[in-house]
DNA sequence: CGGTCTCTTGACGGAGTTCAAAGCTAGTGG
DNA sequence: CCACTAGCTTTGAACTCCGTCAAGAGACCG
């Protein structure tokens, strides 16, 4: 089960098995049922979720009351709101669960002690962000370019699984369109 | 001239000016001319830039030709690709003068020293890409929700100076419309 | 003063939305 | 284990916003 988080760090940074497992030792472990939430807007988000088995969804809930899912969380993925983990500030996003998911998760103090211990993490965190960072600049300018088929057909390119896991007006809304929209698409042939 | 470069950090981390003046040290301080590039897609970004006069642009050039703005760096701004500048990988990214430019430049090996001799910059530098990492992430979620009129108020009220600074068709780019219909939205009557 | 770059305007077309209704599907409790 | 229901998906028709093409007006620079 520790494979998963080390497969993850040794894949960004040079580490030892040894370090992966005293950095592990900061996290705690659990799980969430299906529709439930991790957090929700107006909390504080507290820790940071390293998803082993399952699948969350991040999501803000603007002004116009409109459900617009940011980022999904499969196995492997950082989950949470790094504004308002590191800040203390409210978040404006939620987490809910998909599916029945197993998570690791690590609170601020202990994110602060195992920097510590284990500086080399320091790298880690940031590449994380950074990677996160070009990610988004890279949605927002294909948003700018493709049209939602492009984006749906790119979409289950790299992520095949998401049409059998992921309910379509999620998909429609990470989409940037209307669940009807994507009903549409689907309805075409296949590029 | 020191003092923008002071405010920038203060706002963020607790620092002293003799901090300041120190990193600062690491710096080295340029001009580019109107319609200059600071790189282009396909070098590596080599430096960080901290605009202290005049504007730049950075935008992309996608495969169908198009040319998106992902951002203006106006005065007290940070460009760069952190992409490239940490990875050492090509950027996709380019960065023009709208006019002329005074900035600061901080290369690679200079960023780290510097870190090293002031540690609580990487505080600072973590701040400073999460910031940026959420400012993209709502502006994606405001495209989703924000019609072009919206957008081009809400970005006019936030920075009435681009109106006067800023060719219309850049404008226009980085609200993801066509010049022709941010025109269209300019001769209706402002809400 | 001429040329190029930028902005405006008009007419038309297309992608996606909205509203509404009907068809499916999966989860729940009897 | 089946039947029912609530939630999800599909479909149709009308509409809206923005894009495209094209031409002309205006601004800026050498």
């Amino acid at each position: 089960m520790s494979e998963l988080l080390y497969k993850n760090i040794s894949d960004r940074i040079d580490i030892s098995c040894e370090e992966v497992d005293k950095f592990k030792s900061y996290f705690k472990s659990d799980k969430v049922k299906k529709k439930r939430h991790l957090f929700t807007s107006g909390e504080i988000c507290k820790y940071m979720y390293f998803v082993e088995k399952g699948l969350l969804r991040e999501y803000y809930l603007d002004e116009k009351g409109e459900d617009i899912t940011i980022q999904f969380g499969f196995e492997e993925h950082w989950v949470g709101d790094l504004y308002s983990y590191f800040s203390g500030e409210k978040s404006n996003l939620n987490v809910e669960a998909l599916e029945d998911t197993q998570f690791l998760y690590l609170a601020r103090d202990d994110f602060e002690r195992a920097l510590l211990s284990i500086p080399k993490l320091e790298r880690f965190f940031r590449l994380l962000i950074q990677k996160a960072y070009v990610t988004t600049q890279q949605r927002l300018a294909r948003i700018f370019t493709e049209d939602a088929a492009e984006r749906y057909y790119n979409l289950v390119k790299r992520r095949p699984d998401i049409i059998s896991r992921v309910p379509q007006y999620h998909i429609a809304s990470f989409l940037g369109i209307k669940p009807q929209s994507l009903s549409r698409i689907r309805k075409t042939a296949t590029i």
